[in-house]
DNA sequence: CTGTTAGCGCCTTCAA
DNA sequence: TTGAAGGCGCTAACAG
């Protein structure tokens, strides 16, 4: 009631508050915790005390003394590529479930930021995950002998055994590839995505796997970007191709574009896919064929596989995540040869 | 050299180093924070020694002793528009150069949800920014006694006295009314955004505010993703207008999407305009006339108030940030009434 | 059920 | 320069 407002409100610590209640800092501490059972009046007295100094615990303190900081760190290649944020969302509503908050840091793609990054958060957080990550294989092997337990999130390296969760790349592109051989494709371009993800190795993998099927592929260096499939769309039809098969949706809504402001009709006289699914997708015209990869799912079970790992040392590598085509409007029959 | 695999290497702290360097723990921590000089071959023993174990100093331990946690929060409505994570990216890029490292909320665009985040992160962080946060106004008004500093993005309430930094809604708006004026429309539907947004309120009070210049408006309550646009475009429609504003780019996006479908076209039959101007306006077919909103500056000056803040506790409050209207395809002159 | 006390790991005076 | 020692604020035995 009579909230005396102290004109100059230092740190009030659990000590002001115990003071305040007329009890032991211990006490407060039970309390405020619930970690054990504390007779009615008093309890009632601390929690009245603490809210009239408006009394927020050190998590500092918290963390030293329990030994945890209850934080999680994720490490991006890019927070402006839809797809992050959605995966990001998925670990966020997992993890705080469990009290924990989630330390964002963007890499930028670049293997050396990330490295720091790892480094820079080790000391913060009980846990890291990683999806993407762009570094090099030496470094990410090195990443093995981390103090906090890692989760990756879309790559696997041959020999290397951090814990990772992973979409099928290979195996959505195959269908994909499938798709496009079914529709009389035989000649297509791959616009690849950037260097160092695992995904483009595995997207592209499929491709040339699909050769032996009849499909003829050149690949084109890209990047993940909508401008990098605008700027590249026209050396992607240099050699003629009835499809392009984008590393990703941004990366096929730039073609797609690039194709409509020259006259090129989508899919009529071209075919064009994505990959990832993003919300765009489904709402570009013409539509984007793609695939759909798991986003908050895969955020989700990268989440509880960091988790059980941080609690028990457990790494129980999770299955793959099943990626899904989903055919829309820009695939079509390829344009008879003329 | 002879670096001895520890098999159950338990948690190594600043004594384990201390100890293996023949040093006392002080000097581990002056010569690995750089606070002191210290003799050459200590220090190098000291670096060997840490090195060798492989010691990270733990954060928690040093945000006790220093009084600081070197952490900031974000609180967003929504990390799936494109448009925040652009904004924490300015915020992530200039922090780190303050050795911040920043925590990011997505509050769901839940006004009960952001006040707790603010809560639980208040514990774990030096400041706080909050991007268009939708809580009503009392809430908004208590977060003035809050422990941690706080800075508000894209949002002002009369008669609360939170530091904020927000990005003229009003003028960009107006500037765009008065382009579909000249261009001849009079008659218009404005798509809405989400419920408790500041911006919404700013723009359509610009809006309004263009009544007296003869543009006649409804409004529409939508929301701020592509979905809302698209399922809403009909509704706007009714009351035929030449022309449709969206409340973001994203809205504009469904709406046009929409319109395709329905074989309107854009801008012969009817006109579109955005906000924000993310990465998608340019490449949209049409491309969409828009305001560009800086997201990266809004995140950086964001956060060098809130670091000014933290520091001296002065609340030097920035000068709004301009937005600048960007001409492109779907917009044109008013149909003539047939 | 409650209070006392010993750390958690590090920084930082204060003497030496 | 270096080392010893006292906190930083909180949790978790351990007594009572």
């Amino acid at each position: 009631m009579t909230a005396k407002v102290k004109k100059r409100d230092a740190k009030v610590t659990i000590h002001t508050v115990a003071k305040q209640a007329n009890v032991s800092i211990a006490t407060v501490s039970r309390v405020l915790s619930g970690s054990s059972t504390v007779r009615k009046d008093l309890a009632d007295r601390v929690i009245a005390a603490a809210e009239e100094l408006s009394y927020v615990p050190s998590a500092s303190a918290q963390n030293l003394a329990i030994g945890k900081t209850l934080t999680l760190g994720v490490i991006v290649p890019d927070l402006s590529n839809p797809y992050f944020p959605r995966v990001i969302k998925g670990i966020e509503k997992k993890a705080k479930e469990s009290d924990y908050t989630t330390i964002i840091a963007d890499s930028e793609g670049d293997a050396a930021a990330e490295l720091s990054m790892v480094n820079r958060l080790s000391s913060k957080v009980d846990g890291l995950i990683l999806i993407s990550p762009r570094m090099d294989k030496v470094d990410f092997k090195n990443l093995e002998n981390s103090k906090v337990p890692i989760v990756v999130l879309n790559r696997i390296d041959s020999g290397v055994g951090i814990t990772n969760v992973s979409v099928d790349n290979f195996s959505a592109m195959s269908e994909l590839c499938g798709l496009l051989l079914t529709l009389g494709h035989k000649k297509v371009s791959f616009l690849n995505g950037p260097e160092g993800s695992w995904q483009r190795e595995e997207r592209k993998r499929a491709i040339s796997n699909s050769e032996k099927y009849g499909l003829e592929s050149v690949t084109i260096e890209a990047g993940g970007t909508i401008q990098s499939g605008y700027e590249n769309f026209e050396l992607a039809m240099e050699s003629k191709p009835t499809a392009i098969i984008c590393f990703n949706d941004l990366v096929a809504y730039g073609v797609i574009t690039r194709a409509k402001e020259l006259g090129i009709r989508i899919p009529q006289d071209l075919s064009v896919t994505g990959f990832d699914d993003i919300e765009f997708a489904q709402y570009s015209s013409p539509s984007l064929t793609t695939i759909q990869s798991p986003q908050g799912p895969l955020g989700i079970i990268g989440w509880e596989t960091l988790f059980e790992k941080m609690q028990t040392g457990n790494s129980v590598t999770a299955p793959t995540i099943k990626a899904t085509m989903i055919v829309r409007e820009s695939t079509g029959p390829a344009k008879s040869q003329d």
